[in-house]
DNA sequence: TTGTATTTACGAAAATATTCGTAGGTTTGC
DNA sequence: GCAAACCTACGAATATTTTCGTAAATACAA
């Protein structure tokens, strides 16, 4: 099954992963801070988000309280396919590089990558 | 400035960097390789791209004839920096993890990298 | 109980993106 | 010159995404 949030949808998920369940007004809080927004309008998005199952909730407690559906490591990874796909031309590590490039990683972030790239090369052999 | 083509327009400026200034009957031909599409749909694409400034043209010929007109690295860079705030909490190893993971990357792909990395390295230091 | 606040459901407007038909102009080959 | 092929311009229909107002239900406090 192909997961392709939207935006808005995108943001929401990210709300739940990093917070885990929430009601919608917790939801919406957490959006405010970024940007103006209705509370109908995020109750709507979510309400949409759990027809299109990307969520599912709990009605148990007048606020429902909403899960993401869809893993976060799944999401990610489909769009970083899609990225490479369409803005890449198919070339992983041009996107690793650009992203090194443009991002300021710091030592602790460069660590992580080397161990992954060192565990990569051990299983190739 | 911010560059934010729609997926349509993704499409379209690929081929204009790959194949370089091109009439919209060219780039028509290679869009229809992958998806149904009237000409005239990618016709009117392009001209909302020129209108946005996302296209030059030169109209001397009968064919007008598009160039791009942001950098493809430059649009990359955005289209990173939006993923990893938007889908990977601002954290670029994670990102490259990812895509380093789900993508099947060749040696050569991995030798640009560790090479990379280490032109970092020194430059830290 | 009664009213105030909060919530959900839902329709619909507004904004944005995509698709296409048609009209009119230009080129080309016969 | 004339028709066929091809091109642009452009309006408008569709589709999709985002936003919001309103009504009805529920909870809660005085």
């Amino acid at each position: 099954m192909i997961i392709k949030p939207t935006e808005s949808e995108l943001e929401i998920l990210n709300i739940l992963w990093s917070k885990g369940p929430s009601t919608v007004r917790e939801v919406h809080e957490v959006l405010e801070q970024n940007k103006e927004a209705g509370y109908t309008t995020t109750l709507k998005l979510m309400q949409i988000m759990h027809d299109k199952t990307l969520l599912t909730r709990d009605a148990s407690s007048k606020s429902h309280v909403y899960t993401a559906n869809v893993s976060q490591q799944k999401t990610q990874g489909q769009y970083i396919k899609r990225m490479i796909d369409n803005v890449f031309n198919g070339s992983a590590s041009q996107l690793v590089i650009q992203a090194l490039g443009n991002h300021k990683t710091n030592k602790k972030e460069l660590d992580e990558i080397k161990k992954y790239l060192a565990e990569m090369e051990k299983k190739t052999k």
